[in-house]
DNA sequence: GTCTATATCCAGATAGAC
DNA sequence: GTCTATCTGGATATAGAC
């Protein structure tokens, strides 16, 4: 697994999604084009048929990227001592991150390429971190349930959503995650305790 | 202005519309093709500049529609003796259209075509609605500046961005709209009453 | 107002030489 | 592993006949 050959081939990968990033976010997310991005990094299209099946192949390992992505810049930024310090700083690194990498952002929630669907397995990531960090500690204040936990991601997609199409840059909806994190908890806090 | 050329034209117009949100609802909205639009209202392509100045200026309608539309369906929806009332008729009646509609949705909120910014003339639609209808009665229980109304339409938006992306045609979010709603007023109330 | 023909260009993907 | 050459098909848009 660790032979020369692995590490150059992942090397090669791994330029091949920076270059496509690097297009994605300048001229969208569907407008990618194979030839753009061979040439970005030296190389004729067809080369790029042998670190991908497919374009979707390509958007498949972007979208896994992020994902392990989002799973690492949550897990090192949910920190603290109480589930509540975790949750507010989960739910911050996560809109930081987002709000810095739209395009990310666009391809893992809003779906916007015709024709790509990711992969169950990359799908997948995205649902294990959110269980594993987010989930585990809302249950921890009693806050569980499907309705709970859609009710945050939603709040956490609608600032993300508002933000890139409407302040791209800007501020406008990013610094309202405090407010938001204290409205989410507020009104489920007290719903928890009404049982 | 009502001659019968303007009337036909008018028709014809809306016909080659309609063609292309169930394209764009069939194939997602960035793989519309003039062609296809044009075969399925019994056209060639050509003909199409007839009608609409290009590809981008056909999109731009697509938004226009979609964009009075919101404002029909707002302004019918948010009805009540409070403004409380209306303001949670409105955000269920912006909600349940977009929900049913996740193309229209997609283009007046996400943006998913690369190369196609609405005309200021189009955007504006979407401004003065929230303005005349959601802001006004806002402001008639307190609730007033950028940051509350940024909320509200981050709330609503990601309730959809979630439904459309990862329940489409299901209720796992939009089934969540009383309790958004009670959450915000819950919090921008008395956040209000503070002063 | 609609058509055919065409300009111009680009796409993803494969075959097979090197 | 990378290339050239090519297949096959598509795109938007314009010119000009009818």
């Amino acid at each position: 697994m660790l032979d020369t050959r692995t590490l150059r081939r992942d090397a090669t990968r791994a330029r091949i999604l920076e270059a496509a990033w690097t297009l994605a976010k300048r001229d969208g997310l569907a407008a990618l084009s194979l030839r753009e991005v061979a040439a970005a990094v030296g190389m004729r299209a067809p080369s790029l048929y042998t670190y991908f099946d497919s374009k979707n192949d390509l958007y498949d390992a972007m979208y896994a990227e992020t994902a392990a992505m989002v799973a690492t810049v949550v897990r090192d930024g949910a920190v603290g001592s109480t589930p509540k310090d975790r949750l507010r700083r989960g739910m911050h690194a996560f809109v930081v991150f987002f709000a810095e990498n739209p395009a990310r952002y666009q391809l893992l929630v809003e779906r916007p390429v015709p024709g790509f669907v990711p992969r169950p397995e990359s799908f997948a990531v995205s649902r294990e971190t959110f269980a594993s960090t987010i989930a585990t500690d809302l249950a921890a204040l009693g806050i569980t349930g499907e309705r709970a936990t859609n009710m945050w991601r939603a709040i956490t997609t609608g600032l993300l959503t508002q933000q890139i199409a409407n302040d791209p840059g800007g501020d406008g909806w990013t610094s309202l995650v405090d407010d938001a994190f204290d409205m989410y908890m507020t009104f489920h806090e007290r719903k928890g305790k009404k049982r």
